[in-house]
DNA sequence: TTAGGGTTAG
């Protein structure tokens, strides 16, 4: 664990500290720096002392939040020793929400200064960035300490991999690697333990393959991590499966469990088979996914090698699907090695039991229901609530018990056949029977079912009872949804004051919002209006991305009403925007 | 500290 810097106890910690100041010090001696005279010429001298002590006091005492009061009370006051600046950021960022950590950093920043700190104390702030959302500034503290010649903690890095993962994964993959070479760069020895990557930071950065679809990467890390004696655990298998579902390697799940279970000698955990059902409704092969839903409700340890003879049954009666990508062909070298690595005295058993039972529970069963939905079997999705409901309360698997989520997938596979009142008696029917609140996603659905069913009447009374009765904040999403409800009907008003009230409430619309704005000034054959919500998107200071849909839908305004030359003119505005 | 169910446009 990371110290917070208060107690220090470690040794391995103070020797981090110790190097990583003597590297500051190489780099950066305090007193000849432009910033470091520019920050003692701004304040007197024993002002400055003595604020620096007094705040270095309420943290030794550790009373964080009086520390940060003197700090945020006095917009001048600024640390100017390493051992107060790093250890300020270090009790934020353990103990405090992020904000306050941010303040300092930003007020360091300002004034040239963020070199008074010290590994550790980046290393949390990184770590609480991440923790709190904010990817970019996590991302961009890492790289600065790499820059600093610091070594970042394992820690801080994995969490800032995994929350860049989901929306810039290759930038986190690069990220890692950067961290990689940087470790490879300064030999072992220097290297804190602590700083080193483990299973854990190896998995994040296997997921972000994943999420890149970059298998190459993801195969040398995977043999990367077993150099380091990093040895893949569940969570690595369950990336695994997530990466062959999309490569589209069907083929290869049975084989990863079965790997998993006999040669790595790795006991899958509830998520294993999460994310096989996961898989397998990703490919549209319901029946396997219900397959390995019954086994686990009837506690079955055979599942491998019932996945397995379904597997051969399969492949002998049906052609062969299309040749396998390339870079997908590497996922089977992989199971080879696990093959080569795993355990030799192990027999490869064809009739491999799970080490214990795996009943399913709530997420695996809407996982199913997303299948049946996607199927548009609806009366499946009904059925599998009802068996849910029963299951847990006959307590046989408490865990079956539905849950908002699973709720709202059913509002929604409702909603998508066309049936809101019945979505909507679902709402007040079970879901309120079973003491289950709804929240916001599940009045988005049903919102939109009211709107796509151009019943407004019921959306916006729906829409009070969400903000009124039961106190649910409204999103950018709720008020999209109600904004293309408006221009359904006709009412470009409605829609233009449904983006005003979203602003006044503080709400940033998305790109959604002013396409949908658009939609409406352009089927009320008013081009130019749409024209006037482009060039606001355009210069939005939240910076929301103008995207094809965007210029699609100002194209069309002027084509609605025979401006075909306007609409010549705004194709060619966009063509050397988009290089074509 | 990593995986894994539910929502918005064209």
């Amino acid at each position: 664990m990371m110290s917070c810097g208060t107690a220090c106890s470690c040794s391995l910690q103070m020797q981090f500290q110790q190097r990583s100041s003597s590297a500051r010090q190489k780099k950066l001696p305090a007193a000849a720096s432009p910033a470091a005279s520019r920050i003692c010429s701004s304040i007197p001298e024993h002002d400055e002392e003595e604020e620096d002590s007094a705040l270095l006091a309420l943290l030794r005492a550790h009373d964080t939040d009086a520390a940060f009061a003197l700090f945020s009370s006095n917009p001048d006051l600024l640390p100017c020793s390493p051992t107060t600046a790093s250890r300020l950021l270090a009790q934020l960022s353990f103990n405090s929400s992020f904000s306050r950590a941010a303040l300092v950093l930003q007020r360091l920043r300002a004034r040239n200064a963020l070199s008074l700190l010290d590994a550790n104390a980046l290393s949390l702030a990184a770590a609480a960035a991440a923790r709190s959302g904010n990817a970019t500034l996590a991302h961009s503290l890492i790289l600065y300490m790499l820059r600093q010649g610091l070594f970042p903690d394992r820690r801080a890095y994995t969490a800032t991999v995994a929350r860049l993962s989901p929306a810039s994964p290759r930038k986190a993959v690069r990220l890692f690697d950067a961290v990689l070479r940087h470790l490879r760069d300064r030999g072992e020895l220097e290297v804190p333990l602590s700083c080193l990557p483990d299973t854990a930071a190896f998995n994040a950065a296997l997921n972000a393959c994943a999420d890149a679809g970059d298998c190459s990467r993801f195969r040398q890390l995977w043999l990367e991590m077993q150099e380091q004696g990093c040895a893949p655990d569940s969570v690595s298998y369950n990336i695994f499966i997530k990466m062959c579902a999309r490569l589209g390697r069907k083929d290869l799940l049975p084989r990863v469990l079965h790997s998993m279970l006999s040669l790595a000698g790795v006991a899958p955990c509830a998520t294993t088979f999460h994310s096989l059902v996961a898989a397998y409704v990703g490919f549209g092969d319901i029946a396997t996914a219900e397959t390995i839903v019954q086994a686990m409700r009837e506690g079955r340890k055979d599942i491998s090698s019932l996945l397995l003879l379904r597997d051969a049954d399969v492949s002998t009666t049906t052609t062969q699907e299309a040749t396998v990508d390339q870079s997908a062909a590497l996922l089977d070298d992989i199971l080879l090695l696990v093959k080569s690595t795993g355990n030799q005295d192990q027999e490869v058993h064809p009739n491999l039991l799970l080490p214990q039972a795996y009943p399913p529970n709530a997420r695996v069963y809407t996982t199913l229901m997303k299948g049946y939905m996607n199927a548009a079997r609806i009366h499946d999705v009904l059925a599998t609530l009802r068996a849910m409901r029963r299951e847990a309360q006959t307590t046989t698997f408490p865990a079956s018990r539905p849950d908002h989520v699973t709720y709202t997938a059913v509002i929604s596979a409702l909603v998508a056949a066309g049936d809101v009142d019945r979505a909507r008696a679902v709402l007040d029917g079970e879901m309120a029977a079973d003491g289950v609140p709804a929240n916001r996603v599940t009045y988005n659905v049903l919102l939109k079912g009211y709107c796509h069913n151009l019943q407004m009447a019921k959306a916006r009374e729906l829409f009070a009872t969400m903000l009124e009765t039961n106190n649910i904040e409204p999103d950018v999403v709720t008020y999209n949804t109600l904004m293309d409800g408006c221009v359904l009907t006709d009412d470009t008003q409605g829609a233009l004051a449904l983006f005003n009230e979203m602003r006044s409430r503080g709400i940033a619309p998305s790109t959604v919002s002013y396409t949908t704005l658009m939609k409406a000034f352009a089927a009320a054959g008013q081009p130019k209006t749409a024209h006037k919500v482009f060039h606001q998107m355009q210069s939005d200071p939240t910076r929301v991305k103008v995207d094809r849909a965007a210029w699609n839908m100002l194209i069309e305004a002027y084509c609605r009403v025979g401006q075909l030359e306007t609409a010549k003119q705004v194709v060619f505005e966009l063509v050397p925007a988009h290089g074509r």
